[in-house]
DNA sequence: CCTCGCGATGTCAGTCCCTGACATCACTAT
DNA sequence: ATAGTGATGTCAGGGACTGACATCGCGAGG
């Protein structure tokens, strides 16, 4: 996903520019090839071109190279949220309606690939569990915002994470055909009828 | 909780024994008087008249020495589930009653202690989804032994871990008064009337 | 009573993650 | 042309964690 183009080119600096798109891909490659405990920063970084240094001048830590891209999926996850209402039902829905446009077919395989990076290794889901508890808490914010008590906004955005979560899941299964938004909508429906 | 005894005294080798309580109770308290960062684990160890390589050999990182509990507390957690039935519902609210039990009032000041220190770290935080992400894994495992379906055994797994941790954050606020049985209990009542 | 074995601990060296401080380079605006 | 700005490089160092090996305390068997 975004390839650095010219205009980013010019104010990214040294040499070819688009730095931290080729740590990230130099990651994952690595990663996959030789798992992550098996593969130092410092051979990241060199793959980019680039020093062990920078790399932590564009990542926090070693993990947040296979995480920055959720941050901009959390912005695009609360965008949609439904303008208007109060009903917390009808907002997680909405949200979830939305989210389920964000995972396309074409970004089936490359979901793929970095799911089996993260599955392999505890450390990368203890970070995507705390991806996405501050996709939660941010949901939570965002309902509360939108008139919802505290109680009920902080539940309601713990399960449409947990549907989103578990949805995730399936679509990225080995064999699964069905589109996330299908398995999601579903999900959701199991987890209506289970509650009541 | 569990202070070593003569018998453990016996099997735990050189000196004074309990090392691995010793080592618990030092980090907490080293923790919440300078902060996680500001804490060597060199410091722990010499607090607990120990060398940093036995910390390791005891836990298995800097940060399990705070999460030892939960295993413990998982195996309780697991133990509240009710001897037969297949109704997800039923099952979970046997479990949420029996881990209710588990934190009475004595426990609260321990708790909140506790829980401070992991709420000023990212870091504790993230180890601690990890172990509530394990909980819930494992109580899906005991619903599909008990002929749930997996599907339904994974979200009433993680409702009910939802439910427990909504609580649990309640009963450690600052000034709540009420009985850990008595918030969870309107927790789930919550969670039910929102999904309908 | 001695010694032999075993488990817990100590010691040491080394790797890797991560950071602060400072130098250097490319590019831009004036 | 020159100074400024932002990204990168270099260097030194702390702290987490590990493997290998030595040592100590204790209990069992002779």
């Amino acid at each position: 996903m975004s390839v650095p183009d010219i205009t980013m080119m010019r104010i990214m600096g040294r040499w070819q520019g688009g730095a931290s798109e080729r740590l990230r891909e130099a990651a994952l490659g690595l990663f996959t090839t030789q798992g992550y405990d098996g593969t130092t920063v410092a051979e990241i970084a060199a793959a980019a071109g680039l020093t062990e240094r920078t790399f932590f001048r564009h990542f926090a830590d070693k993990r947040e190279v296979l995480f920055v891209d959720q941050d901009e999926f959390e912005r695009a996850f609360l965008g949609g949220l439904p303008e208007s209402g109060d009903d917390p039902m009808a907002l997680i829905s909405g949200v979830l309606d939305g989210a389920a446009t964000l995972f396309p077919e074409e970004r089936r395989p490359w979901s793929r690939a970095r799911q089996a990076v993260i599955i392999a290794n505890i450390a990368l889901q203890e970070r995507e569990l705390l991806k996405l508890s501050s996709l939660a808490f941010a949901l939570t914010r965002a309902l509360t915002s939108r008139g919802v008590d505290a109680a009920s906004a902080a539940l309601a955005a713990e399960s449409a994470v947990t549907v989103f979560r578990t949805a995730f899941a399936v679509w990225v299964a080995d064999g699964e055909k069905r589109t996330f938004a299908d398995i999601q909508y579903s999900v959701f429906s199991r987890l209506r009828a289970l509650l009541r």
